[in-house]
RNA sequence: GCUGCUGUAGCUCAGUGGUAGAGCACUCCCUUGGUAAGGGAGAGGUCGAGAGUUCAAUCCUCUCCAGCAGCACCA
């Protein structure tokens, strides 16, 4: 009994700017057909005026459409959220009595949330990815169904699966309540699906097992959550797992031990001993950082390591932080906390003698030793320690100059992010929080310079609402790095609460005190972090300026060790980083050795070069030979190995 | 901090209710060899710490410590 409105016919304009029209209703699996076979048979859903919906679900009106066919970012997606589903109809096929909560479509796969007494074993992940082939080769059709609300809840409450009576329980009346069946089984979900099971294939693998709170709050029970990755096609898995493989193999607490770059041990959790290598490449860092803001008009402070709780609750870290803060108690029973960041300290140095807008701006640095006491899940090697440091910096300003110093701030970072081989830097602004200290004209002023500054500096971002400090709002800078993973590290945060609440002041133009304006800003972040992050994007392989040790001179027979002794000389002379390798062992385990150990230069001198006063450069990643006169050597590669800040500037004699 | 897993030689990892093994690294000897492992010999371990069960524990149980993965956290 179709109506007369029923049999109208309704326009479908494709993404192409063609109109076709149906007998309302359509569906997109009947657009598919009318357009071809080959389509029909790709496509997995279809976009209705932007909104992604089950292919065989009817389109009442006039729409714009777009079949979404599993090549698409949409149909991978939808292909990750099938595998959840997949998933746990095999887990509540295996494991009777196991509550199923929420399972969505992540980067490179996707996860389930599932309540169970019992923790699932590796053994369990493979049963568990055997029955999903299983269901897959079903490839029975996914059904979507519109439920009453309170018959959902009763339904779930009654086969006891309370946390997806919760989850309906806790949706907006307005939200239409949707079942997704595949065979017997069958889950709360909003969709879309793809057709049927089997068009999930069986490019997925079950990743590992492990806990995550529901709803992702800590007070709530712990459930067990599984992760799979899945893709297209065999192809792009193994890819994917080849990739991981790769960042395995790039792990910086892996490369760390074979560079002899740093250690740790359990006497000393979150701390990090930095070898010489290691600290070798800190040094030539924190050096090329500081040639930068020497340049930058910068002047450096040091800072101390232990300050009475006082100050702490003068600045409100006391009240806020105290969790995070170690402390130690003197015989007198005064508390001293070790700092936990430097700008209260800074603002200290600031108050010494009476400033004059006209000392204004001044940006005071430090590679400031800080300890934070983490919690024991969040340490990760050297890239989340309890004792770090900084590159930070306060820069203390007029409310006018702030648009300036950020934009010169902002310039600073680009280079630096430039030289140390960072091409992709994206940037947030957070603005306001709804708990904030500071008047709204306040922050609109400081918001606008923020963004001003952005502007000027020529960035572009994105905004993080809501997402400020309490003190002011802040840009962050994330680097992508080699193999595509992101990292926050730079930032600039305006602040006009500390310099309250630690009294600093400036006498203005018309000599009145008045409060500065400070800006909290790193570069790097932490120096342990960002160093981790640089063994991992080179994969030790760093560029000639970098290297711990930049060049090795390693002999052929003992005959060329004075001559060889003469080129490391030479070298060390020029500014290069050289170690010699005199051992009785030949030149294939010599070149072996250092390869593996990532030298960038490697000079071979034997015999002939010791006559001819030459050297034969082998270059890491290459296995041809540069045959060049000691002294072109010694110029080219003490060019090559300067850094690109040049070298540090020294205090002027005069 | 929470959940799960792991802890045996410097490193990577086998292994057993009767106090332990491999490869690489290390030491010594031979070898002086032209661009990714020359040959031989040797040394090396309180089996993460403590308690318990047992005639006997590296192995089983418990507690603690640390590491790994994820969650939560990251001023």
């Amino acid at each position: 009994m179709q109506t007369a409105e029923k049999l109208d016919k309704i326009a479908i304009t494709l993404p192409d700017g063609s109109v076709r029209h149906y007998d309302a209703p359509v569906t997109g699996l009947t657009v598919a057909e009318s357009i071809g076979k080959r389509l029909a048979k790709d496509a997995v859903a279809v976009k209705v005026n932007g909104e992604l919906r089950d292919l065989t679900r009817d389109i009442e009106g006039d729409a714009r459409l777009e079949i979404v066919t599993r090549e698409t970012p949409e149909g991978l997606e939808l292909l990750r959220h099938d595998c959840a589903h997949i998933m746990a109809e095999a887990v509540q096929e295996l494991y009777p009595g196991t509550q199923v909560t929420i399972g969505p479509a992540i980067a490179n796969g996707f996860y389930y949330d599932f309540a169970r007494s019992e923790p699932f074993t590796p053994a369990d992940l493979e049963k568990i990815e055997e029955k999903m082939h299983e269901i897959v080769s079903r490839d029975l059709p996914f059904t979507r169904e519109v439920w009453d609300r309170n018959d959902a809840i009763r339904h779930f409450e009654e086969i006891g699966e309370k946390y997806k009576a919760e989850i309906i329980r806790d949706l907006p009346g307005t939200e239409t309540i949707t079942i997704y069946r595949q065979g017997r089984w069958y889950d709360l979900c909003r969709g879309p699906h793809m057709p049927s099971t089997g068009r999930a294939g069986h490019a997925f693998k079950l990743m590992k097992v492990a806990g995550a709170y529901w709803r992702g709050d800590h007070r709530n029970a712990m459930l067990q959550r599984i992760y799979g990755t899945a893709w297209r096609s065999e192809k792009e898995l193994e890819a994917y797992l080849h990739q991981l493989e790769e960042a395995e193999r790039r792990d910086h607490r892996r490369l760390g031990r074979e560079m002899d770059l740093f250690h740790q041990q359990e006497e000393a959790v979150g701390s990090v001993f930095w070898h010489d290598n290691g600290y070798t490449l800190w040094r030539t860092l924190e050096n090329y950082v500081r040639s930068r803001l020497q340049a930058d008009g910068y002047i450096e402070v040091r800072t101390p390591q232990l300050i009475d709780r006082s100050l702490w609750e003068a600045s409100g870290h006391w009240e806020k932080f105290r969790e995070a803060m170690f402390t130690v108690q003197t015989e007198e029973e005064r508390v001293l906390a070790i700092k936990p960041m430097n700008c209260p300290a800074h603002v200290q140095i600031y108050r010494q003698g009476i400033k004059s807008y006209r000392d204004l701006p001044i940006r005071m640095a430090e590679f400031g030793s800080c300890h934070r006491n983490e919690p024991s899940g969040a340490l990760h090697g050297i890239m989340r320690v309890r004792a770090f440091t900084q590159d930070d910096a306060h820069i203390f300003c007029t409310p006018e100059q702030i648009t300036e110093e950020s934009v010169k701030f902002c310039r600073l970072l680009q280079r630096v992010y430039k030289d140390l081989g960072f091409e992709d830097v994206f940037v947030k602004f957070s603005d306001r929080p709804e708990k904030r200290a500071g008047s709204d004209e306040v922050w609109d002023r400081a918001e606008q310079a923020l963004k001003d500054a952005a502007n000027a500096a020529g960035l572009s971002w994105e905004l993080n609402p809501g997402e400020g400090a309490f003190y002011g709002p802040k840009l962050e800078f994330t680097l992508r790095d080699a193999i595509g993973r992101d990292w926050q590290c730079g930032t600039l945060q305006v602040d006009f609460v500390l310099p309250e609440r630690l009294d600093a002041e400036y006498v203005g133009e018309d000599g009145q005190r008045h409060r500065p304006v400070m800006l909290h800003r790193a570069i790097l972040g932490s120096m342990e972090r960002f160093i981790g992050m640089l063994i991992e994007h080179y994969a030790g392989r760093f560029p000639l300026w970098l290297a711990p040790v930049q060049a090795v001179v390693a002999t052929i027979t003992n005959d060329a060790d004075d001559y060889a002794r003469t080129v490391r000389d030479a070298l060390a002379r020029a500014g290069v980083r050289t170690r010699l390798d005199l051992r009785n062992e030949k030149i294939n385990l010599k070149v072996r050795e250092h390869s593996l150990r990532k030298v960038p230069l490697l000079l071979v001198v034997g015999k002939r070069e010791a006559e001819e006063r030459t050297v034969a450069i082998r270059r890491l990643g290459s296995n041809a030979q540069e045959i060049l006169a000691l002294d072109e050597a010694l110029h080219k590669i003490g060019i090559e190995a300067r850094s690109p800040a040049g070298d540090l500037v020294e205090d002027s004699p005069f």
